[in-house]
DNA sequence: TATGAATGAGGTTTCATTCAT
DNA sequence: GATGAATGAAACCTCATTCAT
């Protein structure tokens, strides 16, 4: 049921190649332990190289950041357009998050939220309109469950406890163990949702 | 109902204060992009006399660590030991979480969190044998809902999603808005345990 | 009466708008601070290309040096050449000497002064040595002028104390002031030399 | 007759000796030329230690360009204090803005004027405010030998014409020549004003 | 204990130049 | 002739840490 496109951007090309080893070093020792040196070095190339495809180090961080969220509110659209059942709709946004964030995107998506704030305030504006689209999804669909009196909180204040339990996934969850991420979606969702 | 100790170690002397600044700046700035110079800064001394007081810049972020890790179990102990019920344990737990996390030691718990993979493997290790004690009330008193059919979920993973919920809380819970710190804390326990 | 040919080698060829816009690039922020990038920016081609039309970025400020050189001494020789009055001559040597320097020519005369060590000591011989002709002019005149007593003192000085006069007037001469061009060239003619 | 105190700041301290070296290379080379490197290998220190001293190598480039203003504005201020004769005076200004250019702060002069460009331009103008006084000084001698039509020429323009002249010396100026310094001295003010 | 100058390794970035296409 | 990705040396600057005072 998962998109496996390969993340916009993320693709053979050099600069493709710089953003996933980027990612890939961001997520293991963070942006600011994260050289310009270890990430030429990652794919072959000097680090003055590097400039020839980014402006600043910034600048990479920035690009993984805006093409995860790019690729990630596109999955997101057509979760919600897959099925009218509402319900049906919040399971596939929650299966999408959770894939997101320990399936293939999970690099970027840690780095996404711990490294955040080395984004300077103009480009996390910047992020967060791009973001904006992605949270409108989901406040569409829990919007709608709250109207049939089905939330038993406020959307919003639903919307952050689950961000947390799909967030913190990146922290515990392994595939390799008794519960699937499909059935870790359905514990979250019975946990969100009343019954009709 | 909350204890209201000062953390310990956070205290006047100068290593306290030290700490104290240390934590605010490592969670403004994150760990790497706070200097020894803005710590000292902080207490009002010069740089190189913080190597006085400890013997490393990692000996620092590690001392907020332990401090913060030991002061928030033994409120945990408490929450436990102050009743016999066991969902009123959970509730004082959950409590106790949200308060941590953005209440008074708000500003290390984020560093926690966030720098933890600035300590080195060893310290790493250390940290989490004390930790152990703080997640054992929480397995505990899980357990005990678990071994009672109330939690619809394997216990450590009910830990997971509570753990993402309350932490996650730092990134948006605003004390002076409609929710308060105990309601958020009934609706997450509302969400977690089957009544009898 | 002073002459207009365009800079030799300043012409439309590619060669030639590249002289050009070297020689205001490096007016405006020194041979240092020039990067080859904003020499081909300016022409519109990519820096790789620069290299086909000049060896090095040295190679370009020789040109623009070489080019102005011989350009304002075939000005000289006409000057000297257009009259046999020597007073008439020293004039018409300052008035063009000014016009080399706030006027066509201003550009580069300023890079040739302040730049002028950052040709190779090989390349500044071999300008040095163009430039003899120029200095030959000026010391026919003033030494015509010092064997008629008319100088009050060493030709070679007069030389040295003209030559300030004259370079500083880039730093504040301005066209559009009451003083004009002409007039500024008899103030110095008339502190030079002492009537017959 | 002139001053030989030695120039403020450039004393015996880490940051006297460092100024002095600074003020040697950059003219040697240019400032774009000089590395911090070559500066801190001047005084034998290390690059990353010249940081404690000053904030960046502009900073140091303003440094000796402050220094070397205020002295020479001191000597200028004795320079007509030390009479009342204005003739006397204006010789005074001409001795003294030799000694500045081929004397002891000949190294600085030069740097002030060749690589004023590469100060940024706020700290253009902190200069030119101090340097005020500098001028001010010639304006005020020039202007009374205008006022008793002594000049032949706008006291402004005597100046411009005075300031090549000296400033320029610093290029073929060879104290071990047969004009001296106050030989020249009397040949520039002898062109520069005419007798009562 | 405190200071503050010094260290020295290492960070990001710049840039003239090369070269396969 | 032109391109543009790549090079690699070197630039300025940062910063945890040391140590004589």
């Amino acid at each position: 049921m998962i998109a496996t496109l390969s993340v916009y951007g993320m693709d053979d090309t050099p600069r493709g190649k710089l953003l996933s080893a980027a990612a890939r070093l961001f997520r293991e020792q963070g942006y600011d332990r994260t050289t310009v040196r270890d990430i030429a070095a990652a794919v072959g190339i000097q680090s003055g190289s590097i400039f020839h495809h980014f402006a600043s180090k910034e600048e990479i961080l920035f690009a993984v950041t805006m093409e995860v969220i790019r690729f990630n509110t596109e999955r997101m659209r057509q979760a919600v357009a897959s099925t009218d059942d509402i319900q049906e709709q919040l399971r596939g946004l929650i299966r999408v998050e959770l894939q997101t964030i320990v399936g293939d995107t999970r690099e970027a998506m840690i780095v996404l939220v711990r490294d955040w704030r080395c984004l300077s305030e103009e480009k996390q504006k910047a992020a967060l309109a791009v973001r904006a689209e992605y949270e409108g999804y989901w406040m569409q669909v829990l919007g709608g469950l709250q109207a049939q009196g089905r939330l038993g909180v406020d959307a919003m204040v639903m919307r952050r406890l689950i961000n947390g339990m799909t967030s913190w996934t990146s922290n515990w969850f392994d595939e390799s163990g008794q519960l699937d991420l499909d059935g870790l979606a359905d514990v979250i969702l019975q946990r969100s949702v009343d019954p009709l």
